[in-house]
DNA sequence: GCAATATCAGTAATGATTACTATTATTGAG
DNA sequence: CTCAATAATAGTAATCATTACTGATATTGC
């Protein structure tokens, strides 16, 4: 059984992530990170995150359009993604329907959850345009 | 402006993807042409997909997990991954709420679509253990 | 038939991520 | 505290999916 040490580049991906509301890239967290920890390696803060998301601490957000993103906030939420310029926000919604079940009904297998993310114009690139 | 031009390529393509439910990757599309046109790149393959997606005669599909995969029913439906043996299958959803209206609903942005799709045992798979 | 050009095959390059390896750090026991 | 066990690291190489490049080929309208 392999048991969890501490190591300060974790603990410091898991404080950084949770300051930011942006739900930053890998690539974001190692530039921030490298300025406290100069020696971190990218693979470091890699592996960090796929172990942190696997333990449900935090969560891996994949739009399938550049890198992944990574959100400091494990409780189940949803996301806007920009598609004039990528950024990656926070969606409130109070009265999300119950669409698993809706789905569940005609289909013969196990539902056991879903992906959703809602894409448009961000309110920035709104009134910009 | 470009005009598009016949390939032979091309309509093996959309006459493929057109035969097929489960929503082949690029690889297995590519594999099954050249049965039929050993020449066949990759390259050309890849291409012609984005080509079409831009067009809206299919779907790409993008799961953040392994390579994406390829729809050709542009029509808009709804999409279940398998998380035990990763099939993709079309989702039958007769009264799905109108998600994005309620996404608005807080929201100072433009929602112009959403990605959603819904994770589980196949059929298969939830039999099968 | 011919010129214009979209498309191709083949290959190289890219970007994101993962794997490997020798070294370092953390931990619990004595 | 010291030490052994082993998790974690830095640095680097490798992998995977995808895109870009290039000179040759195919399609199209005239």
């Amino acid at each position: 059984m392999k048991t969890l040490k501490y190591s300060r580049q974790r603990e410091s991906i898991v404080n950084f992530l949770a300051t930011r509301k942006d739900h930053p890239t890998a690539d974001v967290i190692y530039e921030h990170i490298r300025m406290e920890q100069p020696n971190i390696s990218l693979g470091t803060v890699y592996r960090n995150l796929a172990l942190l998301a696997d333990l449900g601490a935090i969560q891996k957000l994949s739009y399938g359009i550049g890198p992944d993103h990574f959100d400091g906030n494990a409780m189940p939420h949803y996301h806007f993604v920009c598609t004039e310029c990528g950024a990656v926000s926070d969606l409130d919604i109070d009265d999300m329907p119950d669409i698993s079940t809706v789905a569940s009904r005609n289909f013969k297998g196990t539902i056991t959850g879903y992906c959703l993310h809602f894409l448009g114009k961000c309110p920035h690139c709104t009134t910009v345009n």
